[in-house]
DNA sequence: TACTCTATCGTTAGATT
DNA sequence: CAATCTAACGATAGAGT
């Protein structure tokens, strides 16, 4: 606890020199290596790049991300002349026959492909995260936004439909939107109904 | 100059899809290329960790930074049994349990949980799909769930108001939902208005 | 076109669990 | 230890030059 009434101090400026102590390295690694990786696939996605990261630990270990693969990547790059067929990987690349470009025969690029599936797998993790980020946890059973399954009761249903309605009135208010959409009329849903 | 009198608005976000202006993108792109490769740089130095980084433009041109080169990184991640020699290889890396660093047992376990994690992104990738189903692509730009932005359009909006729409009426049919709940006006949203 | 300037957003250091 | 939580710091979208 800080000395003032602040929870935390916050992120602070470090020295851009090796970090001394040994478990805030580790920390500090795991963090920066998770957001260097999102900036990449950031920067793919947002300007149609291809670009690849591979990062060794202190340790050894081996992570690596790839759009749309780290092999095709180190491929392009070691070799130019075939810069501008890059879309389709060639078709008498040896590496096309586990459809993802990549090969598999060493350990370490299979550690690596597995980090980086694992990586994919948080990212689709927080994909699903933001798209829940409207939904409340008793009406996520299965998502607000799908259709009522037949075990919904009651105060779901209201608590659905009020999310329903936040919708249609970001709608209703939205700038290029005709003025004359009436407020949606939620009798028997509405807070004060049918409690 | 934004209408309230602020220089400028800051820095906005921004949706997760190709940047469509090109003038924008490319900025975007040199920028963002700037940030990975100074963070990279940053993560070798605070962590004492090798890195590589290759980045192509669309335009095809390539752009790269490595601790300690990116050619030594290339190299060491193609090469793992040179490399490991230069550093001890941690006590519980699984590559230990073989001189020649190519056990069958440790690429089969690999192998599996790759295949694992692979079976998890598909099964992520279905659930982010079914989150999406009732989403029509021109809606999708985001995410129809979400708060409209700025430039929503008037067909988007009434494409999204069709949804929501149907959604509710999920409700109104529901077998546990009382029996008043009116239809939806949707008047200047329907499709015979306001097209 | 590339550089500068701001305000805002996203990242992350440090503490906690 | 890995995950979470704050608040501060650093990156950057958009506008201007």
């Amino acid at each position: 606890m800080a000395s003032n009434g602040k929870r935390t101090r916050g992120k602070q400026r470090i020295p851009m020199k090796m970090i001394e102590n040994h478990a805030a390295r580790l920390a500090t690694f795991a963090k920066r290596k998770d957001g260097i990786i999102k900036k990449a696939s950031e920067l793919g996605e947002l300007c149609g790049a291809q670009l690849g990261v591979v990062i060794f630990s202190a340790a050894g270990k081996a992570f690596s991300y790839g759009c749309p693969s780290i092999e095709s990547i180190i491929h392009r790059f070691r070799n130019p002349a075939a810069v501008n067929r890059l879309q389709p990987m060639p078709c008498n690349d040896p590496r096309r026959e586990n459809g993802n470009g990549e090969s598999n025969d060493t350990i370490d690029s299979l550690l690596a492909e597995l980090e980086e599936v694992k990586g994919k797998v948080k990212s689709l993790k927080e994909t699903i995260s933001s798209m829940k980020e409207r939904a409340p946890a008793n009406v996520d059973r299965h998502g607000w936004w799908e259709k009522p399954d037949a075990n919904f009761q009651l105060p779901e249903l209201q608590h659905k439909a009020a999310l329903i309605e936040a919708l249609y009135n970001d709608m209703r208010n939205h700038p290029n939107c005709p003025v004359d959409v009436p407020p949606l009329v939620h009798v028997g849903f509405g807070p004060g109904n049918l409690q």
